[in-house]
DNA sequence: ATCATTTTGAGACAGCTTATCAATTTCAAT
DNA sequence: ATTGAAATTGATAAGCTGTCTCAAAATGAT
């Protein structure tokens, strides 16, 4: 079989080459694990990973995962009570829309919003960095 | 000096007469040190009013701004770690601007943003009941 | 004033995440 | 291939924020 996630493990090879880090076993698994996902908590990936690999710890998987947010490959969201990790290796930014009823997630993108959030920055003598915008309701399956 | 914030006081004490809850010192207390922030964690709240109260619980503070959530006076938002109990009592709702150098928190409101948080639910079956936009960057001071 | 019900305060507890640290692994320099 | 300084790991302790517990006190309808 071909080799997988070969430009994210690139990009996490350079992160980890400018800040002396080293690539170990549990980075590369949880990376190939990680870039399988849209979205996952750590305890989630731990369970998941235990199967094949019942010693890893699940400090490095929340240390792992930090790490990727730092090279770019993550980004952490709070919907709920756990963190979740959000893969935008190959994404890049997107919002969120959450089901409050069974929990789904839709990722979007919109222009307009992005570009009149930049409108209101402005007005106000700021200039924005990150932003987060998520909105929650009830999807069609769950209003009945 | 006159009465203060007669017209929140009124709303508490409707909420509580409708769900069998009863009005004490504390909760007294507590509401008008609310209505005199903008935004206000708990523990910073019970620091403040250790001052005149010494023996007010940390807990009875959670509890009251909970119930101030419940009655529609405040609103609890995440923008650290801590929760942010936020003052709607005359407000109505809006979003907010951060400042991550200074921590300075500008309020606003953008119908035009809304109506198109409505566009992208609709247009994804979700009808949205609440939503959380932050915009996080720096203010003018901030940049120098 | 009585008294069932609610509330309080103190601390225990819980959920999630990070810190600690000895043992192990990596990797650049021999 | 061997060495060895530096980074990483896994297990678990600790930290942080917020909720729960429960006996004592306060409230308010009667
Ligand atoms: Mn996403
Ligand atoms: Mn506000
Ligand atoms: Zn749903
Ligand atoms: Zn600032």
């Amino acid at each position: 079989m071909a080799a997988k996630h070969v430009k994210e493990m690139e990009a996490l090879k350079e992160h980890l080459g400018k800040h002396q880090l080293k690539l170990t076993r549990q980075r590369e698994l949880i990376l190939n694990a990680f870039l399988r996902q849209e979205h996952i908590t750590a305890e989630a990936m731990y369970h998941q990973l235990a199967k094949s690999d019942p010693h890893l710890g699940l400090a490095t998987i929340y240390r792992t995962l930090n790490l990727f947010c730092d090279a770019g490959l993550a980004q952490a969201r709070h919907f709920g009570s756990q963190t979740q990790y959000d893969n935008i290796a190959h994404k890049g930014h997107h919002d969120h829309l959450i089901c409050t009823g069974c929990d789904k997630i839709v990722e979007f993108e919109n222009c307009d919003i992005e570009r009149l959030q930049e409108e209101v920055a402005t007005q106000n003598g700021f200039i924005i960095k990150t932003h987060r915008l998520e909105l929650y309701g009830l999807c069609s399956r769950c209003r009945h």
